[in-house]
Parts: structure tokens; C-alpha cells; sequence
DNA sequence: TTCTCGCCGTAC
DNA sequence: GACGTACGGCGAGAAT
């Protein structure tokens, strides 16, 4: 049998770190909980992870200690401790005897010494220690069998790891503490000795005896020091040894742990507002029943597994849910399968858990095998969260997902948008107003996240079978939601579901990068950065870093003296492009930082990060969509974002050739043309704007034509410009002010721009001001396919708030029908080129931009057929202009 | 050491 | 403050 083991926390450290670590809880009457709530979590996760035999929270008292009595300095460099702290004792105290936890706190001497005492003992009767701190100096009670445990970090440390991390064995950690001495608890040390010089010594000398008896022989000023305060390095070693000979009256036995009180324990901690400990430890309310227990199986036997497929045979839909390895799903592996056809009850199949003592689990083909016929039915309906990724899973396994896609994220983005997130847990939260067991909560987080395939089939079969039950619920709920509204329904039936498909196709296709022109590229870039650097640096008379906002505004606003000319919203002298953009004309250093900004951009965002980004096993990059971001509709891309590489500048253009085909394949790039002008020109029927279009007229050339009382053919370059920055300011939703700065102009003169724009096309201004209107009535704006966009702050008191709300209300429904049209033509396109048997992969999109890889010979058949699903997807008042082009890369295909 | 925030810059 | 929607790199300071 192994070792019982004793878990020793120290509870004053924990509380200490808490309270400055947590935000500033209160309870409904105003006392300070953030401390109490950080310690008893900390505690609820310890216990949980280390399953102790015995275990004490020991806590420092209020009294004086013998070190005060023997050195009064002691300590004497603390802070006096805040109010809302000493508040919180005396209740966490409570809340841990309540939780039926030993607590000891004994007067004269610290916590450590009580924790250094036990721990003792502990070793006489042969059981193991861990001592939960974040204190370093515990580490002079560590053996073989006392170890620390810092829970912030989960770093374990026995002897060895002492040694690394101090360069010191634990039996000499006191006499580095009297050499070094201790700053947070005011003990001097040997002046001008720090842990170097302490370690080198004891090393050399074996310890502090042999430090003491050689002192005589260590010159220079820090010799003089050491001699100086021989005498008084006995006492500091008092002081920093941990006293082992505690009297404490309590008896060993005292330490087992003991039932919690339920009801007193419920009563303080919803006294306090601490509800989600609650649900953490799992404490019934005195007076409530529990709610309806659901049921959660596991699937451990081919019986087991025949009966569900039974049930599954009559199921109407099944909602499920993958575990795995990894978010990257071209790299996940599959260590689960969840699956829920009623609320309440759910399913997991643990299929590749790996861990000491793992139970053995179903064969992975031969679940598969099982499911498949349900998974690749067309017939039954699969609801999940995010399902895009679950399909790139069982892809990578050989299974097909097809039938209706009910994707809860989905319905949760199409019922509403302007929630930041919708992932399961907001969602639940929102919707059901249940809080799920978290991801974290399974498998940690940051650097002590484990991989799912190592959390116990038990804990997983928890997680992943309430996922899968949740997703049911939610299903239940958010469809009537988004059903009652036709066009919403017919959003998610003909739009956001099927382009599931098409964009998991996407994804899974991935763009061919040749990543040694892009290395190439970034070397010669690299030659540019060094070069500016220099020069800027030079130039300013001191080095610094060019990256620096804030060394940089140190240098140009404070060292230079340039003109300050906008502040960043905290006040700080803007360096924004726009800014030094002004400034290059009269200082010519300014124009070299534009340009080292410009170059170091393009190397470490796009020339370094690509090719990085290539997945081993295909040869391709492989970008994430996101379906459910953005409150307009349009997609978004991440890992890498792909929807952002540059094209305006001509040293960006370049990186663009390194998008490009495999041998025999082309580049197709299809755009549409002023997309979000000729649906302004739709939505707002104004008849000039629709007959620009209509004639095919070059649309910012023909406005400054109507803006300028020009003939068309007398526009001239810069009248265009201006005209240009109008157009786009309107869908925007701008302002003079916004006009004045981008065309440096004036207030006044941006101001009659605008007026004679809108004097021009009347019914531009009558569509935006009864936007604003039927926002402010309705509470929301809607696209031409009925996508909306709740708008909260349309009526707010805050001005800036509403002129915000209003603006969005402007460009929503040009944004959000944009993106509603190219959605259409990608699932369309999508189903084209496979019906059709082309030779070709639509590999990205790009708001108002789609591209495709397809075979040389297929090229031009391609660009006709691509051009005229997307011109044609829907009949609006104003053509849908698209522009394609063929090119051996994508900056060719332009 | 790691996380978070502010600033800046790229796209449409 | 003043033009909408995104993602991400970097530096700096806070949290750990």
C-alpha cells in the first residue's frame, strides 16, 4: 500500500495572494468576499486533485511572534494589512470549519512554523507531505518526503527541484536566508549579499559554518561587510528557521477530515453572494429538492453500444458532440464520441483515453462503424455546437456528415448577433441559464492543461455527455425562437446551415503557399528593418526600440519636441500612422519610422507567419472561418487570418504571389465590384446612384462629377479622390469631422461636400434618415434577407454610445447584405463545381472576393460560371457587377 | 514566466 | 470623440 499522505495549506499566504490577486467581490451588503472566495476555491480544487488522508489550513494569528520579541524590525516593512482583508478572517475561518476542514492557528508563532511542525510529525509516522504555499523560504522544510506544492503554477518541488530552481539543497536553504536575508520580512542579511553571492559562497565553503570560519579570507568591500555582521548572523538564522517544535494541543488524529455541514455552509455562502461555490461544491439548498437528475451513461461494452444504436434507430435527430485532442482540427485526434437524442439523458463512448490505468475502452473503428450509418444518413438530422468541427473530425477519421446540420451556435448567431460570444457556455448560460462544467474545469488551463485524452472517462463522460444533452436543450429552445420568424428561419435553412458545408470545404481544401519565396522575401525585408533602425537611431542620438509606441513618442514628442498633434484615447501623443503621416513633411526621420513600421508589419505578420502556418501533412494553410463573430454577418478568419493580406501597397502586394496553385491549377479570383455602394444605391432606390450603375459609369467618377457640377469626362483625379472618400464615408456612417480629416480639408468645406452629395442623390439621405428611424423604433436593422442587428444603444442617453448605434445602423444592413449575397453564391458555387465535376476548390474568401484553385484546361469555364452565380445569386434593383481573373498566383489573378 | 491590455496596422 | 467590420503582433505592466 502507498504512503498516507498530508496535505498542509498555508492558509495566510493563500489568503494574502488572494485578496490582492482576485477583483473586489462584495456580497449583496457590501462586504468584501474576493479573498474568501480565492481561498476556498483554491482549497475545493486542491482536495480534489490530491485526495489527502489528512489535512490542516493553518493560519497566522494577530499576535506577536517570538521573532518580533527577539528582533524588533521584524516585519516591520509590511504595509499595515487592509481593512477589507482583516474582514474576510474571521468568515473564511467559518466557511473552512463549515466545509469540515481541520483549521489551526496557534498564538506566538507564524504558520509556517505550525506547518514546519506537523510536517515533522508527519515524517516520524512515515506519511508523505505536501505543503501548499507560495512562500519560497518553506523550502528549507522540503525531503523526500515533504514536498511543496505552489497551486498557481502546479509546480511540485522535492529536493531536485529546490536544487534547480534555487541552486541550493534544501539542507542549506537556511543558510542562504541568513547570508541573503529576506526582504519581504525585513530581515537584512549580510549587506550587499544577494542569492548569488550567498550560493557561491556556501558552495564553496559547505555552509554557513564553513562561510563564518572562512570570513576572514573573502576581501574587498563585501568581505568587510561579511565580518561586519558576524555577530548578529546567528540571530538572523533564528529568524529565518522555521520552528519544528511547536507546542500545539492538537493530536495527529485531529487532522482527518471531517463532514462538511451542508446547511450552515448554503446559508454563509449565499449570505455572501458566493453562488458559484455552491454549484462548485456541490451543496444542496436546505430547503430545495434536487432538480431533475439527469442521466449520463458510459459505453464501455459492445452491449452497451448495441443497445444505444437501438435507441438511436428511433431517435428524430441526434444531437452529439467529439472530444479531442486539439482545437487545430487538422491535427485533432478523436478521444470521444457524446451523444444525446432526449434532455436528460445522454451517452459517452471513451474510444482512445490514455492514461495510467485507463479501462479499456471500445475499439475506434469498430464505434465508428457503428455510428457511421447514422452520421452519413441524409435522412436524420444531426443537432451540435459548432458542428464545422465536428465534421473536420470525423472527416479525418473517414466519416462523411451529412443530413440536416442544426448547429446551435448557428441558431444562438442568427437570433441574435451582437452577443460577443456564443460558444456553449454563454449560450447555455444565456438561454437555459445553466453554467456547464467548463473545459478548464476538466482539463485546466495554460500551461497546466492537459490533454483531454488523459482526464478520466468518468470526469469525461460528465463533460462531454452534458455538452451533447445541452446542445439538445438548446435546440429546443433557440429554434421556436428563430422559427417564429420567417425570415430568420429561411436565414438559417438556406444560408448559415449549408454553408456549414461548404465552409468546412473550404478550410479543408487550404491554399498552397510557396513558402521559400516568402522566407526570401523576409530575409530582404530583414536587411530593410536593420538598415531604418539604424538610421532612425542614429538620427535620434540614442538607441531604442522602434516598436515602442511608447519609447517612441518618448522620443519624438519629449526628446525631439515635434508638435503633438492627436492623443491616443488614455492621452498619451498619438504615433499612429495618420500622425506621422503629417509629420514626415517637416521632420525626415519621421518618414523613416513610417517605413520601418510599414516593413517590420509585412515581416513579422505575414512573411515569418505563413509559412509557419503550412500543415505538415497536406502542404497547405489551413485558416479557421468563424460563422458566428461578427454582428453584421460577414465571416472572419483566424490561424492564420487570411482576410487581411496586404494588396495597397506594392512591397505588400508581393507577399500575395506566394498564394499560389499547384502545377496545372490556376488561380481564379472573383470579386464583386462597389458591392456595398449598389446595395446602398438598392436599399435607398435613389435614382441617380441606380442609373450610375445602370450606365456602368466609374461610380466615385460620376459622383464627383454630381458633387463638383462637372461633366463627367472633366472629373478630375483629385475631385475623384474626394468623391471616393465620400462614397465610402457614407456606408460608414461619417461625419464631417471624419471627411474634413481624411481629405485634410476643412470642417466647413467637408461639411458642403457633404450637403451637395446628398442634394444630389436625395434619397440617400431619406433611406438614412429613416434607417435611423425604424432602428430607434423597431430596436433594430435589417438586411435585404432579413439578418438583424439589434441595436441597444440606438436610444441611449449617451450620446457617444447612440452616434455609435447609429452609425452601425447605417452600415449593417449594406454590410450584412453583402455578406448575405456572397454566402449564397459560395454555397452555390460550392455545389456547382462538385455536380459539375470541375477540377476545383474554392480555397478562400475574402468579404466580397471568392477564390478558387481549378485545373488550367477548366480555367476560363470556370471564371464564367463563377461570375455569373455570384452576379446572378439574387435579383436586386441595381446589377451585381463581379471582376475575375486568371493568374499562376493570386496577385496575378487581380 | 504568463496573461492582459493598449496601440497600431492590415484587409474589405 | 469624430468612419463600419474584423485579427494579430508587439511592448509593457500586472498577475502569478
Amino acid at each position: 500500500m502507498s504512503k498516507e499522505k498530508l496535505l498542509l495549506v498555508d492558509g495566510s499566504s493563500y489568503l494574502y495572494r488572494a485578496f490582492h490577486a482576485l477583483p473586489d467581490l462584495r456580497s449583496p451588503d457590501g462586504r468584501p468576499t474576493g479573498a474568501i472566495y480565492g481561498v476556498l476555491n483554491m482549497l475545493q480544487k486542491l482536495i480534489k486533485s490530491e485526495r489527502p488522508d489528512y489535512l490542516s489550513v493553518v493560519f497566522d494569528t494577530p499576535v506577536k511572534t517570538f521573532r518580533h520579541d527577539i528582533f524588533p524590525e521584524y516585519k516591520a516593512n509590511r504595509q499595515k494589512t487592509p481593512e477589507d482583508l482583516i474582514a474576510q478572517i474571521e468568515p473564511l475561518h467559518q466557511a473552512i470549519i463549515n466545509l469540515g476542514l481541520p483549521l489551526i492557528a496557534v498564538d506566538g508563532v507564524e504558520a509556517d512554523d505550525v506547518i514546519g511542525t506537523l510536517a515533522m510529525e508527519a515524517e516520524k509516522k512515515n506519511i508523505k507531505t505536501l505543503i501548499a504555499t507560495g512562500d519560497k523560504d518553506m523550502a528549507q522544510l522540503v525531503t523526500d518526503n515533504i514536498h511543496l506544492i505552489d497551486t498557481m503554477k502546479d509546480i511540485r518541488m522535492g529536493p531536485r527541484e529546490v536544487l534547480e530552481k534555487f541552486g541550493i539543497l534544501p539542507e542549506r536553504f537556511i543558510d542562504y536566508l541568513t547570508l541573503a536575508g529576506d526582504t519581504s520580512d525585513n530581515i537584512p542579511g549580510v549587506e550587499k549579499v544577494g542569492p548569488k553571492t550567498a550560493i557561491k559562497w556556501i558552495n564553496e565553503y559547505g555552509s554557513l559554518e564553513g562561510v563564518i570560519q572562512n570570513a576572514d579570507q573573502i576581501k574587498g568591500k563585501i568581505g568587510d561587510n561579511l565580518n561586519e555582521a558576524l555577530d548578529q548572523l546567528d540571530l538572523f538564522k533564528t529568524l529565518v528557521t522555521i520552528k519544528c517544535d511547536v507546542q500545539t494541543d492538537s493530536n495527529f488524529s485531529d487532522l482527518i477530515m471531517g463532514e462538511s455541514n451542508e446547511d450552515l455552509l448554503h446559508e454563509q455562502l449565499s449570505d455572501l453572494g458566493l453562488h458559484g461555490l455552491i454549484k462548485q461544491f456541490d451543496i444542496q439548498s436546505p430547503e430545495k429538492k434536487p432538480d431533475v437528475e439527469s442521466n449520463y451513461q458510459i459505453i464501455r461494452t459492445k452491449n452497451e453500444l448495441d443497445e444505444l444504436i437501438e435507441v438511436m434507430k428511433k431517435a428524430p435527430y441526434i444531437s452529439f458532440d467529439t472530444e479531442t485532442t486539439s482545437l487545430d482540427y487538422m491535427n485533432a485526434e478523436l478521444v470521444g464520441v457524446s451523444i444525446a437524442l432526449k434532455p436528460n439523458e445522454a451517452f459517452y463512448i471513451p474510444i482512445n483515453h490514455n492514461y495510467e490505468g485507463v479501462e479499456k475502452q471500445l475499439e475506434e473503428h469498430f464505434v465508428l462503424e457503428a455510428l457511421k450509418p447514422f452520421l452519413e444518413s441524409d435522412e436524420i438530422p444531426k443537432i451540435g455546437h459548432n458542428l464545422k468541427y465536428d465534421r473536420h473530425i470525423l472527416k479525418n477519421l473517414g466519416i462523411d456528415l451529412k443530413g440536416k446540420l442544426l448547429d446551435t451556435m448557428l441558431f444562438s448567431y442568427v437570433n441574435n448577433s451582437t452577443i460577443t460570444r456564443h460558444n456553449l457556455d454563454a449560450v447555455s448560460k444565456r438561454y437555459l441559464n445553466i453554467n456547464p462544467t467548463s473545459y478548464e474545469d476538466v482539463a485546466g488551463k495554460g500551461a497546466k492543461q492537459i490533454p483531454f485524452s488523459e482526464v478520466s472517462i468518468e470526469v469525461a463522460s460528465e463533460y462531454a455527455s452534458e455538452d451533447a444533452d445541452i446542445s439538445l436543450k438548446l435546440y429546443e429552445h433557440i429554434e421556436p425562437l428563430v422559427q417564429k420568424e420567417t425570415k430568420l428561419a429561411k436565414l438559417y435553412s438556406e444560408i448559415e446551415g449549408p454553408l456549414i458545408y461548404t465552409l468546412g470545404d473550404i478550410e479543408r481544401n487550404g491554399v498552397l503557399i510557396d513558402s521559400e519565396k516568402l522566407n526570401k522575401q523576409s530575409k530582404e525585408l530583414e536587411a530593410k528593418i536593420l538598415k531604418l533602425e539604424q538610421k532612425v537611431q542614429k538620427s535620434a542620438g540614442e538607441d531604442f526600440n522602434l516598436g515602442s509606441p511608447k519609447q517612441l513618442q518618448e522620443i519624438l514628442y519629449e526628446k525631439l519636441g515635434l508638435p503633438v498633434i492627436k492623443k491616443t484615447p488614455k492621452g498619451q501623443p498619438s504615433t499612429a500612422e495618420s500622425v506621422l503621416q503629417e509629420l514626415s513633411m517637416d521632420f525626415p526621420i519621421v518618414q523613416d519610422i513610417l517605413s520601418y513600421r510599414a516593413i517590420s508589419k509585412l515581416k513579422s505578420t505575414y512573411t515569418d507567419k505563413l509559412p509557419k502556418m503550412v500543415n505538415s501533412n497536406t502542404g497547405r494553410v489551413h485558416t479557421s472561418y468563424h460563422q458566428a463573430v461578427t454582428a453584421t454577418g460577414r465571416l472572419s478568419s483566424s490561424d492564420p487570418n487570411l482576410q487581411n493580406i496586404p494588396i495597397r501597397s506594392e512591397e505588400g502586394r508581393r507577399i500575395r504571389e506566394a498564394f499560389i496553385a499547384p502545377d496545372g491549377y490556376k488561380i481564379l479570383a472573383a470579386d464583386y465590384s462597389q458591392i456595398e455602394l449598389r446595395i446602398m444605391a438598392h436599399l435607398s432606390r435613389d435614382q441617380g446612384l441606380m442609373d450610375a450603375f445602370a450606365k456602368g459609369q466609374d461610380i466615385h467618377q460620376a459622383t464627383a462629377a454630381e458633387i463638383f457640377s462637372t461633366n463627367i469626362d472633366e472629373v478630375t483625379a483629385n475631385q475623384r479622390r474626394s468623391a471616393k472618400a465620400i462614397n465610402f464615408g457614407l456606408i460608414y456612417g461619417m461625419s464631417a469631422f471624419g471627411l474634413s480629416k481624411q481629405l485634410q480639408i476643412t470642417r466647413a468645406e467637408a461639411q458642403n461636400y457633404i450637403e451637395q452629395y446628398f442634394d444630389r442623390y436625395p434619397q440617400v439621405k431619406n433611406y438614412m434618415d429613416e434607417t435611423k428611424q425604424s432602428a430607434k423604433k423597431m430596436g433594430y436593422v435589417e438586411t435585404v434577407f432579413g439578418r438583424r442587428l439589434y441595436l441597444a444603444d440606438i436610444e441611449s442617453s449617451n450620446y457617444q454610445r447612440r452616434q455609435y448605434a447609429e452609425r452601425s445602423a447605417i452600415n449593417a444592413p449594406m454590410q450584412g447584405t453583402a455578406a448575405d449575397l456572397i454566402k449564397m453564391a459560395m454555397i452555390l458555387l460550392h455545389q456547382k463545381i462538385r455536380k459539375e465535376s470541375f477540377e476545383a476548390k474554392i480555397i478562400m474568401q475574402v468579404h466580397d472576393e471568392l477564390v478558387i484553385e481549378v485545373n488550367e484546361n477548366q480555367s476560363d469555364e470556370l471564371s464564367e460560371i463563377t461570375t455569373s452565380v455570384m452576379s446572378e445569386i439574387s435579383k436586386l434593383d441595381v446589377d451585381l457587377k463581379v471582376d475575375a481573373d486568371i493568374g499562376n498566383n493570386w496577385d496575378e489573378a487581380h
